[in-house]
DNA sequence: CGCCGTTATTTCAAGCTTGAAATTTCTGAC
DNA sequence: GTCAGAAATTTCAAGCTTGAAATAACGGCG
């Protein structure tokens, strides 16, 4: 345990960090999600879920998801309701636990997401031109050092 | 321009940045979350809103406010509205220009926010505790890289 | 003055998100 | 085997958020 008499001198730094890559991370979101309503007609969250059933192609629980994602569950079933609902992604249940659900991208899916990531990627690579190898070297390390511990409460 | 037929090799790098980034941002937002609705029984966005409004004490308009957050009219519109209704916000038509309309906290609203916001603060300096102060330095230096160009379109 | 394009705000529908409660199923202790 | 507790998912209400359309007011140009 800290002091908690003695105050932070790094403290009022660590907030304006933090408001920072606030704004930065809110900026970019902004930008890809017009992005992706522009050209391909499709929504950030819609994007994000099924960039995470590729990734899992071989399945992924409905829990799975949603902590891959970090949102809640209700939020996890909502936006897969409406991808089924376009015939984009599937559920199946599980075999041997009747709790379980998996999700997957169907054929469509996966072909439209294809497409997708290729331009997304583009976007975002476009949107970070100006970082440059060590920029992002250094920056992976200290997104990792802040991400260890605190936030994974 | 970037000649379109040689791509960047850099490009999944920046991609798997900006996956990290996205990471780190929403778990501190989601632990932050928590902590706002546990501890002060209020949101972020309620949080954001106060902040902007006591940055600017002396008065913004909806306009501003939307840009200072990076959310849309419609949102901030939301926003204060409930803020208003619970009395913490307060709405002024300007004298000059019968469009546009100043927001400010009230009384209530400032004492609230300055309960929360030290707390925010601490909360936030336990999250990042791991970033040193040359990791702060490396960081700021790089997000206003980042932002510099390509969100702000 | 009167019109036109611009600006500030609100309204609205649709989608997103949370957190808590409800439902169903599983598991382990007995 | 039974039952209590845990786990996976859905449901639901309330709040958040967007983007587009509506409303109202300004400002300049003729």
């Amino acid at each position: 345990m800290t002091d908690p008499a003695k105050p932070d001198p790094l403290s009022k730094r660590r907030l304006k960090s933090w408001i920072r890559l606030l704004g930065v991370t809110r900026a970019a979101e902004n930008h890809l999600r017009e992005f992706l309503r522009v050209n391909h007609d499709t929504t950030l969250p819609r994007f994000d879920v099924m960039a995470a059933l590729w990734r899992r192609r071989d399945g992924v629980t409905m829990s799975e998801l949603s902590r891959m994602l970090l949102v809640s569950n209700g939020n996890a079933t909502a936006v897969v309701d409406r991808l089924e609902k376009d015939g984009l992604a599937k559920r199946t249940q599980s075999a041997t636990d009747r709790r379980t659900v998996y999700v997957a991208l169907t054929e469509e899916g996966l072909r439209q997401f294809e497409q997708l990531a290729t331009d997304h990627e583009g976007e975002v690579n476009k949107l970070f031109a100006s970082l440059t190898e060590d920029d992002l070297d250094a920056l992976t390390e200290i997104l990792k050092r802040a991400g260890q511990r605190g936030e994974t409460a």
